[in-house]
DNA sequence: TGGCTTTTTGGCAGCTTGTGTCATAGTGAC
DNA sequence: GTCACTATGACACAAGCTGCCAAAAAGCCA
């Protein structure tokens, strides 16, 4: 169920999915728009599911085969890019600056963000206005943060339970999380991707120097 | 109904709760604490308020008058903690330097701190351990930060929605959240406080030093 | 003590989210 | 065209949560 298309039926070798795979993420799809729709419409907390199904015509039953809850819909395609970029460092170069894998991520990330400006600033205004999906986002950062610590362990040659990289993740979900803050008071002045990188480089930077070097103390 | 006892009956002039009030909390702490107790005996979600409300000898519509929600009744008194915490800032002499401001606040926070040390590792283990809830928990945070957001632009001498303010309080917010995730980790091996305290040294010092001195630049 | 006012409580009815189950319709593979 | 698998819809149902109203309890005043 969770597993991609193993057999590619035709002679192409990329990603390769079935037409059912297709189909159902075009409903899919369809459905978040939808429901986004009606969400900015009326809000978050007065669209019911039922709401939502009837406008995507279908059962509120199939919702929920395709999203496991109400939050969900908002926020699994955050959540999917967050963990992807984040993932992406495991194919950086090992020896290379830990700086520079960050650099390196944050253009993952800044790929897969959506071209449709005001679309991701009205979800941001929803994820963020909302009490319950707040909390969700904040979730979703963490999530991020957890793949990280890993990766900063390895790198810092640590294991992952040390205070390194627990603080160095932390802090670079940190940097994400107030550039989104940032981002979104800013009604999208400035580009989210340079205040990330901004972020990073004022709160994750003057942490890695003291550590990558000299330091070999204690914790 | 929000407000405290205005007219003091007796001659004592400290907070003096009437009659009601103390009634009031009494029967708040007791169910908060026959909950945990089956929280941690059949876990949150296996534990409904049903349950809760037969244990506390109330019947569970009263149960939502004591507390917003199930996720309510395990947050509220952190929640609380924190902002205290937090707002205790605001009485701190206006030129003292920031980090002596913070380490005072983390004094506040370790008085209110509960001395059962076993009862507050099983909450959070409770709270890190079910998504909802550590969502909830890290909301908690993020509430705090908020309130440090206000006080740091006070003290940088900007607006609250500049970069500094909202990167020093989310970095406070971010040595606090770790702390608690070390100190869970560790079983309470660790002081709470004192990791709390290190996390500050190592994440917002850094960054106070380059600003409260000669930074006077752009953003 | 007795009566009045306010608060607290319980019970009920109802809405919404979310899940299990089963029958049915659609689709792809052969 | 048949067979197997998947998607869907239609229940039924548990649990969280809210509004409403009546009853009980608690404070208050004479």
């Amino acid at each position: 169920m969770t597993q991609a298309a193993k057999k590619p039926s035709s002679a192409s070798e990329a990603v390769v999915e079935s037409v059912r795979e297709r189909r159902r993420a075009r409903t899919r799809d369809d459905i978040e728009a939808t429901a986004l729709g009606l969400f900015l419409e009326r809000g978050y907390g007065a669209t019911t599911i039922e709401d939502i199904a009837e406008a995507a015509l279908i059962s509120p039953r199939t919702f929920f085969r395709y999203f496991a809850s109400k939050e969900d819909l908002l926020l699994a395609r955050g959540r999917d890019k967050m963990a992807l970029a984040a993932r992406s460092l495991g194919e950086r170069p090992p020896h290379e600056p830990v700086m520079d894998s960050l650099r390196g991520m944050l253009g993952v990330f800044a790929a897969l963000h959506s071209t449709d400006r005001d679309r991701e600033l009205a979800w941001m205004r929803l994820v963020t206005t909302t009490p319950r999906l707040a909390a969700g986002f904040l979730e979703m950062v963490h999530g991020m943060e957890l793949v990280l610590r890993d990766f900063m362990a390895l790198r810092l040659g640590v294991e992952a339970g040390h205070r390194r990289p627990r603080l160095v993740s932390a802090a670079v979900g940190t940097a994400f999380r107030v550039a989104a803050e940032m981002w979104h008071d800013s009604d999208g002045a400035e580009e989210m991707t340079v205040l990330v990188r901004e972020n990073v480089e004022t709160l994750v930077a003057p942490l890695l120097e003291t550590w990558t070097g000299p330091a070999r103390t204690s914790c």
